[in-house]
DNA sequence: CGGTCTCTTGACGGAGTTCAAAGCTAGTGG
DNA sequence: CCACTAGCTTTGAACTCCGTCAAGAGACCG
């Protein structure tokens, strides 16, 4: 079979059932997406239009706090969705960016049509449904290790949970997306 | 119209269509839940599995940390739904207890029935999708807060985005829901 | 090689925790 | 309906984790 997203369709078949036929149907309604390091999907003040399937390569969201600080939110890498989902669901500015860590290739769906798109696929609804159950798992996760950690267990709980992102992704992402400084992660790497 | 879970089917309508013939459909998937204040949807350790909807009433989320002390990172009023949605999906025993803080009314939803019931009523996968999608544009937003606030920010924020709650729930559990402890937020209340 | 990111070091300060004890409140049973 | 008690909130003092600032050392890219 040829499509344009092989590892974005096996993904969905890990769920869902798609012939041949309905996958030519669910192209029409996404679009691929090829980015640069340090390239945005959106940034701050846009509206985010899109949901986004990471096929290869690493996003990030991140805002800017008071201090002008880039803080990183989150993180997406092979088969993650990512996405704003309160600027998606009002269609509402976004106070996040979206940007490709390394050089990323991304389907994005495009949430206008989703509901077109379900009626087309009702499978895909299915799809859905476990993927933002899947997220809002994680999310859930994510919170309790904020609230149960302390910063130097944070760090050392993120190495060893995800030792290929640290080579993949700059220090001070990671310490953001950890909530602390660079100076203290740093002062951290050094006890160990 | 006659069904248990007024409030229940009524925001389910707010979604989806569902006649009264589905409603009675609906019904045999579910089981309705009352508790007293402080008694317990499932303890720490236990598997969860059900979806949590409440009716009427006040749950939390909590675990204990290291020091054994309760940590809450969630709340649920009228019209929402929650679950440690990490234990539903492995089936794996759960952190977390979930608790009523005050006298409440609940809908159980069996979640290993759950793919039977969207079978029988495809519309309920399009509601349980926008609920799962909703949720996690909350737990975004929330992970936010905590990253982009200080603590005072925090609670001034919490008091103003939400002052029902304040009467409602003791102040030790919203302390613990905002990472503070309860002297700490004590003084804050003291300064304004 | 030059310049711009990125990471490290160390001194200092403060937001927030810990501990212990007293004061208050509300739920329960008599 | 009152009184008792367990649970909740407040106070204050000591302490500490971690952020801030400033400056220097690498590292990566054109």
């Amino acid at each position: 079979m040829s499509t344009n997203y092989p590892d974005f369709i096996a993904h969905i078949r890990r769920y869902v059932e798609l012939s041949d036929q309905e996958v030519k149907v669910l192209e029409k309604y996404v679009q691929p997406v090829e980015l640069k390091r340090r390239e945005y999907l959106i940034k701050e003040g846009e509206v985010c239009r899109n949901n986004y399937f990471v096929e290869r390569g690493c996003l990030r969201m991140f805002f800017y706090n008071d201090k002008m600080v880039e803080q990183t939110t989150q993180f997406a890498i092979e088969t993650w969705w990512l996405s704003d989902y309160f600027s998606l669901a009002r269609q509402s500015p976004s106070e996040y960016s979206i940007q490709a860590v390394e050089r990323s290739f991304v389907v994005a769906v495009d949430y206008s049509l989703q509901d077109k798109l379900f009626s087309e696929l009702p499978q895909l609804e299915h799809y859905f449904r476990i993927m933002m159950q899947r997220a809002l798992a994680a999310s859930q996760l994510r919170v309790k290790m904020i609230y149960q950690l302390s910063k130097e267990e944070m760090y050392t709980h993120f190495v060893s949970s995800f030792p290929q992102f640290f080579q993949r992704v700059p220090q001070y992402m990671i310490a953001s997306y950890l909530g602390l400084t660079p100076e203290y992660m740093s002062e951290l790497r050094k006890r160990r």
